[in-house]
DNA sequence: AGACGATAGTTGACTAGGCAACAAAACGGA
DNA sequence: TCCGTTTTGTTGCCTAGTCAACTATCGTCT
């Protein structure tokens, strides 16, 4: 019988790497969010509802990954901030949609300049080259895991 | 007055891409890591104490970058399902060591087997070289960042 | 028309973290 | 020595997810 060696430290992997960057990126992120009163999650809804039809919860839940559930709590949060209207639909007495309000529009390319500005922070110090590198990478690791996209928690 | 043009994507931001790759890689390694009972904080946790000496709740808060209030309940958890225990510290009435029991001991390598069978799965597509530069993208990014390491949730 | 199965959204119970107030012990002068 | 400050760990309250059970409505099949 053959030792099998120490177990594998954590830093051993790129799963690893991943999250602490990854957390310390979206921490950033949330943290110039939290000065306009608005989370990562509202974030992405506000931006997936914008520019776009009416869309049904079901739907934003599918995009953004996360329950039903989740997405009736956060559209909730959105709606008691003004930023979110709900509708019922007239055909279907179940479905609804979501939409941005006139606030709502308003709103969302003050959090996207925030989010240019995240971005350009933490990945500014590569070079432009390697930005195309690491984006490269992600990008194929999505496809070959199975992964269309959009992460939220 | 110019307009600004159309806000900008989340798809067109690094941060958007990493966290939907870091999200995904972690949660299959949660899922793997609760066959054995264990979610990815505790192995965390479990990872960090194993073949140290016993360590204070507060330098282990430090080094997962976690609030000694989450360490106190996740030191808990461990000592619950007796991968843990909590030892009084004689020359200091306030202070405590966490240390793993036996049974850590022996789970710590089954742990370790799934995290790297977690990252051969996801990591494997890539060519040698790809992952090399994208651990060297990632160490960049936590340097320049101004970041030592270790994510947790 | 009526009943049955599927679908949309909501809700309650639970988990896991953060923050801030806290108690107990230790340290450090005056 | 004793009092104020600091440090260690714990705790209550809050947030934001998940899961699974539930309600209401719809659509279909007979």
């Amino acid at each position: 019988m053959q030792d099998a060696g120490p177990p594998s430290e954590l830093s051993s992997h790129l799963g690893f790497w991943l999250r602490a960057v990854s957390n310390h990126v979206s921490h950033a992120f949330a943290a110039k969010l939290a000065g306009e009163g608005v989370t990562v999650a509202e974030w992405v809804m506000l931006r997936t509802l914008h520019g776009r039809d009416p869309m049904p919860p079901s739907r934003v839940a599918e995009t953004m990954r996360m329950t039903r559930g989740a997405i009736t709590r956060l559209a909730e949060r959105l709606i008691g901030k003004g930023l979110v209207v709900r509708t019922a639909d007239p055909r279907d007495g179940r479905a609804q949609t979501l939409s941005l309000t006139a606030e709502g529009v308003r709103l969302v390319p003050v959090l996207a300049a925030l989010a240019d500005r995240n971005d350009a922070e933490f990945f500014g110090p590569l070079s432009a080259g390697q930005r195309a590198d690491l984006e490269a990478l992600l990008r194929l690791l999505i496809e070959r895991g199975g992964l269309s996209a959009m992460p939220t928690d």
